[in-house]
Formats: structure tokens, sequence, C-alpha cells
DNA sequence: TTTAAAATTCGATAAATATCGAAATGAATA
DNA sequence: TATTCATTTCGATATTTATCGAATTTTAAA
């Protein structure tokens, strides 16, 4: 993933409201018996304190950064997120290397 | 983490400029025999066109935000990731479960 | 001590953005 | 059809921020 698009969804989720948008739809989306069903914002909504036209305005940031995909059903709407761009995300944050991840590379900590 | 907390993170990195800062800090600073070294910005700072005044305001956000430490060398300023930022930040991104690479939840490498 | 290089601070500006209230739209239901 | 609920659009505003040039500081080297 070039940094471009890293940097996007970075900003799609620099906003404390927005991210955890993006987590309760990203675990609804995908946990045991509702995987891949996605989840009523409504349902969400509720637990935040935001008005409607904010919440519209994140989940659109959500769905142009990739991270999530939105469905009418209804008078509701369906949220479900992108595994890809989560993996990708993933991805990235892994630093293209495995050594830091384990603990093995420094004998001591050469800070403190 | 709470989600004040990484939402700072995101923000810190949703600058391109800036994530591409980090992650050429984060790698330099975990690489091989330059484990736990740093890196001299001035070495990164070339490979930038931003101006001198920006790049000490960008590393002043990653700063601000966790994600690395600076030092002063001499007349450099050496800069190195925070290790433990960058677990919690790849433990957010597993949305508290791991089930989402892994149906099963096995003690495989999430990342795949 | 003078010079030069690296970095920071300061002040300014243009652009982005989070949020709201009011109004409009879409869709189910009484 | 009229009403009601969920969502979106519009317009506005206050705040944040990325960036710069100029000036200053810090430190090494000449």
């Amino acid at each position: 993933m070039d940094t471009a698009k890293a940097s996007k969804i970075m900003k799609a989720l620099s906003n404390q409201n927005r991210l955890e948008l993006y987590l309760d739809i990203a675990r609804q989306s995908d946990v045991g018996f509702m995987a891949g069903k996605g989840c009523f914002i409504t349902d969400i909504a509720c637990s935040f304190t935001i008005g409607a036209p904010t919440m519209s305005h994140h989940l659109k940031e959500l769905v142009n950064a990739g991270l999530i995909v939105t469905e009418r059903q209804g008078k509701f709407l369906i949220a479900r997120a992108v595994r890809e761009t989560l993996e990708e995300v993933r991805t990235l944050f892994n630093l293209g290397i495995d050594s830091l991840s384990d603990t093995k590379g420094t004998d001591h900590d050469p800070q403190s």
C-alpha cells in the first residue's frame, strides 16, 4: 500500500468518534454469528453523543477511506468493515519486516 | 489502549509526509545492526521536500503521540521509534479478537 | 572567536474539518 | 394519504493544521 492511501486511512481514524464508530462496525462485522452481516447504524448511533448529520458525515469518511461499505436496508443503514483494508493496515504496521514483533534484537534497553 | 490515545496516534500518522517520516524512523530503528540506535534526522530529511521548520513540526507531533523519541547528539538529532506504541497500534487493529483473520482463534500469527 | 551547519521558534496564511441546526429525502406504517 | 422515523443535504462556524520565510539558538569546526 502506498503512503498516500495509508495516510487517508489514518486520517479517517484520526477522529475519536469516527475511530470508535469504525471499531464498533469492524467488531460487529466479524464476530461469530454476525459475521458478514454488517450492523445497523441506528443501533450503534444511540451510544454516541454526536448528532445524526455528524454521524452521516463520519460514515461517509469511512466509506471514502475504503474502511467500510454501507448498504440501505429499507429505512435503515447497514455498515460492514472491509476486511481487505484492515489487512492492509496491519501489513503497514509490520513495516515490511517481521523483526519488530519478536523480542530479540536488543540486548538491553538503550534508553532510560 | 483507549480510543482517545489511539485517535491521537492516528492523527499523527494522518499526514502523508509525517507517516513516511515515521515509517522511515521505525524501519531504521529496528533493522539489523542499527537496532536501537535510532537514526539521524538529517539523513532522512534530505529525501523529503518539506522545509526544516515543517520537519521540526512533524517530529514534534510524532513525539507528542508517543510514536518516537528524539535525542540530540551534538549538532544532530536522533530519532527512535517507540516499540511499545507500535505494539499498541497493532493490538488495536486486532480489534480485541483473533477471529478476523483466523476463524478458530489459534495461536498462529494473526497477521498471516 | 568567527563561521557554518542543524534545528527550533515565531508569525502568518490558506486549507481542511468536526460539528451543529434547519430543511429535505426515503421508506415504512397507521 | 398522512405521519413518523432514519438518514442525508445544506449552510454556517469555530478550530485545527500543514506549510512557509525570517529570525534565533545550538553546537561543531575552522
